[in-house]
DNA sequence: GTACGGAATGTGACCGTACACATCGCCGAT
DNA sequence: ATCGGCGATGTGTACGGTCACATTCCGTAC
C-alpha cells in the first residue's frame, strides 16, 4: 500500500538521481554562478525527466517571501478595474510574482477588514489597492500594513497613489461642453462615496463655476445603464438643461436610450459626454465623446512603484496619468432656439 | 540591532503568552473538539492582541494541501470571463479556498503550457480552465494534469466540463429569425479557434439547415465592435441578406453602427440578434435581441463540482446550463418587399 | 485506597527548501 | 614540496506549522 499516495518528487529525489548533493540542485534552481555546467546539465535533465518542480510553499516559508501581491478589489467585473488588474498580473509575473486577487462586494468596514485580513494572513509583500470607495482608505489607514501598498483610481492620502487625473478628466469634459456653448449642464454622477465619482463631480462643478454657470445639484448613480436609463427618462420631463456629462460611459448610453424614447436627438437636442472609453463607446449611438483613462497604465505604474519598494528603493508619492478628451458624434453646440 | 527586522508572531510565541503549548494553539486554530473553553479563549484573546496569523506557506508545507484552485484564463478583460471569475471567486472563498488567476494573452502551445506549469507550480489543488480555445483543451490532455479540473465554455470533453450550452442558444437565435420570416441570415462569427465561436456556429448551420435555408458561409471576427463595424460596413454593400447573428453583444453593436452609418434601419431593413447579454445591450440602439447567458451560475456550478471531487464524490462528467433568448427590438419581420 | 478511562494538554518528528558554513580538490606562486 | 586561494560541492540548521503518539489530570467505580 505504501505506493498508494504518490509524493510529488522533491530536491533530495532529484539530487539523489543526479548523484549530487540537494544543495547543487538547489543551486542549480537558484542559479548560482559557481556550478560546473556539466554538473548543471545533470541536474536540469533529471528534473525535467522526473517532472520536478520546486514546492512554492517550502520555499516561501524559509525565505518569508510569497512572492506574492495582493490585490484588493471591488466591483471587479467593470471595464476599468479589470483592465487594470490584466496589466498588473502580466507586470508582476514578468517580475516573478503572482497574484492573490480578492474582491470585496460591498465597502461597509467588515468586508473590507476582512479581505485585507484574508490578503495579509497570505503574506504578501506588497498590496494594490482598486479602492473606488473613500472607506476603504479609511480602513487602510486605520490597519497601519506593514507592507508596501498603492491605491488605484484615488485623488490623494499620504501613501503611494497612482491614478488617472479625475478632476482633470471631468474639467476636459465640462469645459468641451462649454466651449460648444452650452450653459445648462447635467452631471450624472456615481455613487457618492466612491472616490472616482467625487473627483469628478468636483472637476465638473470647478469647470462650471469658473465659467460663471449656474451650479446644479448633480445626481448620484450607481454607474449602470439601467440608472442612466431610468435617470434620463426622469429628467428629461423637464429638460432644462441641453448638456449632460455622464459620470461614465455605460450611464451615458442608458441615458441616450432614454432620450431617444422620448424623441429627443443626440447631439441635435441634447449633447453627452461620458467618461472611461470602454471599447464600445465609439460604437454607441451616436458615437459617445468620452475622456479616456488608460487603465492598462495605471496598472503597470502601479506594479512598478511596488517593485522599486521591495528593492528598497521608495520613490515618490503620488504619480498621476492625464486623461485623454476624445471627441465624437454626442455632442454639438447646443441648437439655436 | 535585534529588534530590527522584527519576526511576525508564530505559534510558539501565542503560546508561550498564553502559557499553553503550541499543540493547544493549534488545536484552537484547526477547532479540535477537545479544548476547554476557558483555555480557548485565553488562546484567543492573545492572538487577536498581538495580531497573529497563522503563516499559510508552513501550514501548506506539512498538509501539502495549499487550498488554492487555479484558474486558467484567456482574454480575461471580457465581460463573461470576468463575471465567471467573480462567481468562482466568491464560491471559492466561501469554502475556504484561495484563487490563483492566470491569464494567457494566446493561445498558442507555449503559452498554455507555461501558464498551467505556473498554477501546477504553485501546487493548486484543483483547476478552472476559462479555455475558450480549442487548443487549450488538447495541451491539457496532453499534460495529464493530476489535480481534478473542469473547464468552462466548453461542449464536451472526456472531463468536467461546464458550460453553457452554445448550440442550444445559437439555434433558438437563429429559429427567432427564421420564425420571423428571414430566409437569408447572415453568421458573424468569433475566431475560429474558440470552442464557442465553433459551437454558435455549428448551431447557426445545424438551424438554418434543418429549415432548407441556402447555407451561406459565416465570416470571421475576433469579437470586437470594431470588427463588427468594418464587417458591416463590408457586408452592407452588397446586402443580399435581411438578418444577421453576431456572435456577440460587441460585434453586433458594432455591425449596429455600420448599418446607421450606410443609412439602413434596423430592424426595419435589417434584423440582428446578438449574444451573450452584457448589461449594456438593452440600451443599445435598438435594444438588442440576444441570448443571455448566467456566467455566475456556470462558475459556480464548477466550483462545486470541484469542491465535491476534493472531498472525494466524483459526479458525472458534463454539465450544461440552458441558455435564454432575450427578444428585444433589433428583430423584426423581413420588410415586405 | 487503587485502578481505570476519557478529556485535556504536551513532546518529537517531519514537510521541502535556502542559507551559513564547512570541506574538498586543484592550480600556481613561493 | 608546501601553502594560499579559489572554484565546486557537501553538511547542519532553521523556517512555522501539523500529525501521531505520549503524558497528565481528574472523577468515578470497585
Amino acid at each position: 500500500m505504501q505506493p498508494d499516495r504518490v509524493r510529488a518528487p522533491n530536491i533530495r529525489d532529484v539530487a539523489r538521481l543526479a548523484g549530487v548533493s540537494y544543495q547543487t540542485v538547489s543551486r542549480v534552481l537558484n542559479e548560482s554562478p559557481s556550478i560546473k555546467d556539466s554538473t548543471k546539465q545533470r541536474v536540469l535533465a533529471v528534473i525535467s525527466e522526473i517532472g520536478y518542480r520546486p514546492n512554492q510553499a517550502a520555499r516561501a516559508l524559509v525565505t518569508s517571501k510569497s512572492r506574492t501581491i495582493g490585490v484588493l478589489s471591488q466591483q471587479t467585473a467593470n471595464y476599468g478595474p479589470t483592465t487594470s488588474i490584466t496589466a498588473i498580473e502580466q507586470a508582476a509575473k514578468e517580475a516573478g510574482y503572482r497574484l492573490s486577487i480578492t474582491n470585496i462586494a460591498s465597502g461597509d468596514y467588515i468586508s473590507i477588514k476582512t479581505g485585507v485580513d484574508y490578503l495579509l494572513s497570505q503574506s504578501i509583500e506588497a498590496l494594490v489597492v482598486i479602492a473606488p470607495q473613500v472607506r476603504v482608505l479609511e480602513v487602510l489607514a486605520e490597519l497601519s500594513i506593514a507592507v508596501p501598498f498603492v491605491t488605484l483610481q484615488t485623488t490623494d492620502l499620504g501613501v503611494h497613489s497612482m491614478s488617472v487625473n479625475q478632476v482633470a478628466g471631468a474639467r476636459m469634459a465640462t469645459r468641451h461642453l462649454i466651449e460648444l456653448g452650452h450653459t445648462e449642464i447635467m452631471h450624472i454622477s456615481g455613487p457618492q462615496d466612491w472616490i472616482e465619482a467625487e473627483a469628478r463631480m468636483q472637476g465638473f462643478l470647478e469647470e462650471t463655476t469658473e465659467a460663471e454657470l449656474r451650479t446644479r445639484a448633480p445626481i448620484l448613480g450607481d454607474w449602470s445603464a439601467h440608472f442612466g436609463y431610468y435617470a434620463g427618462l426622469e429628467l428629461l420631463r423637464y429638460r432644462d438643461f441641453t448638456a449632460v456629462f455622464a459620470g461614465n460611459d455605460q450611464m451615458a448610453l442608458g441615458f441616450m436610450h432614454a432620450s431617444r424614447e422620448l424623441g429627443f436627438s443626440i447631439p441635435g437636442d441634447i449633447s453627452v459626454v461620458g467618461f472611461d472609453d470602454i471599447p464600445e463607446a465609439a460604437h454607441f449611438f451616436p458615437p459617445l465623446t468620452t475622456v479616456r483613462q488608460n487603465f492598462s497604465e495605471i496598472g503597470r505604474r502601479a506594479i512598478s512603484v511596488l517593485l522599486a519598494e521591495l528593492r528598497g528603493d521608495s520613490p515618490a508619492g503620488h504619480d498621476q496619468v492625464l486623461p485623454e478628451l476624445i471627441v465624437r458624434e454626442s455632442t454639438a453646440p447646443p441648437r439655436a432656439r
